[in-house]
DNA sequence: CTTGACCTTCCAGCCGCTGGAAGGTCTATC
DNA sequence: GATAGACCTTCCAGCGGCTGGAAGGTCAAG
């Protein structure tokens, strides 16, 4: 009686490429759905419902790691305090979110300083034929650096 | 005469991991250091400045292929217009940068939205066992999702 | 029966490192 | 000369979250 679906209407259906609903499968982040004769994957309503979960969750950023925990709880046994759990951990996002808007206003301001003033004070010897960014870049230390260094692997989708 | 330097103090002098240089080597960022005759790295001063200048840019968040083709420039033949091109890379990270904060501060209020009303309309069956995350989640269609989306690789070092 | 859209699995690559293994070298001390 | 320990070398694998592509099986329409 219950409808199913093949993971291309999935995948049309909740917007997530029949590719990612496979590996997240793999992963541990959904449950293995049931399968016709052929091999094909057969999900039904629950199912969708659940791929349509994790993609709105992704999309507040929640890591799969995270999502795959949940997962196992909810297909597991017993489901203690799901909700706490999940909001506890869009809190711990919301913060973690922050954090990368503050490092990246402050990337924001440097980018913009190198814009306004690239020459170095030229008593530096150039070490790269370009003397842009030979020099120190002021503000004192390094405040933060390696966070806005790990920051930029999602660099290049602007391009 | 010149002094030279192992990559342990060229490391301690920058800032870079001996590794990272060695891999900025390998991706050819960084140009090959001549060796001693047991096969030791040995950098000199202008070694030492370029590997500070990558550490700069990086730091500014351009991209290592970005860094590779200037280095790549540099090292090699003519190098007309390297300047203007430095600051072209860097106006394009800036935009990039300007993008990332403003699809955070979406995300964030997508965040601060769920932690104040979690519970969706309830006419909606329990996909997840979890009704937290289970309905629409307003504001129409997908904005940019997938943006959101692969900002999140760098999530977790804030916990 | 053929076409072409779909499905399957598996492997590899993106980015920027980082950890670790297995081994060689250098310096200091005994 | 032996030994300890800090350094260096290379190579391989893994992180996260997919995505592309190969090689092949299946299904519905014409």
């Amino acid at each position: 009686m219950a409808q199913t679906f093949t993971i291309g209407h999935v995948a049309k259906a909740t917007g997530v490429a029949a590719k990612t609903i496979r590996y997240y499968e793999g992963i541990g982040v959904l449950p293995a759905p049931s399968r016709t004769a052929s091999g094909y994957r057969r999900y039904d309503e629950p199912g969708v419902l659940q791929v349509r979960f994790i993609r709105r969750a992704r999309a507040l950023g929640l890591p799969l790691r995270h999502l795959k925990a949940l997962t196992a709880t909810l297909n597991g046994g017993p489901r203690p305090a799901l909700r706490p759990r999940l909001l506890a951990l869009v809190r711990e996002q919301l913060s973690a979110v922050r954090n990368q808007i503050a490092e990246l206003q402050l990337l924001q301001e440097d980018l913009e300083r190198v814009l306004r003033r690239p020459l170095a004070p030229a008593r530096e010897r150039r070490a790269t034929g370009c003397r842009c960014l030979d020099a120190e870049s002021a503000r004192g230390g390094p405040r933060r650096r390696r966070g806005a260094a790990a920051l930029t692997a999602t660099v290049g989708r602007g391009g």
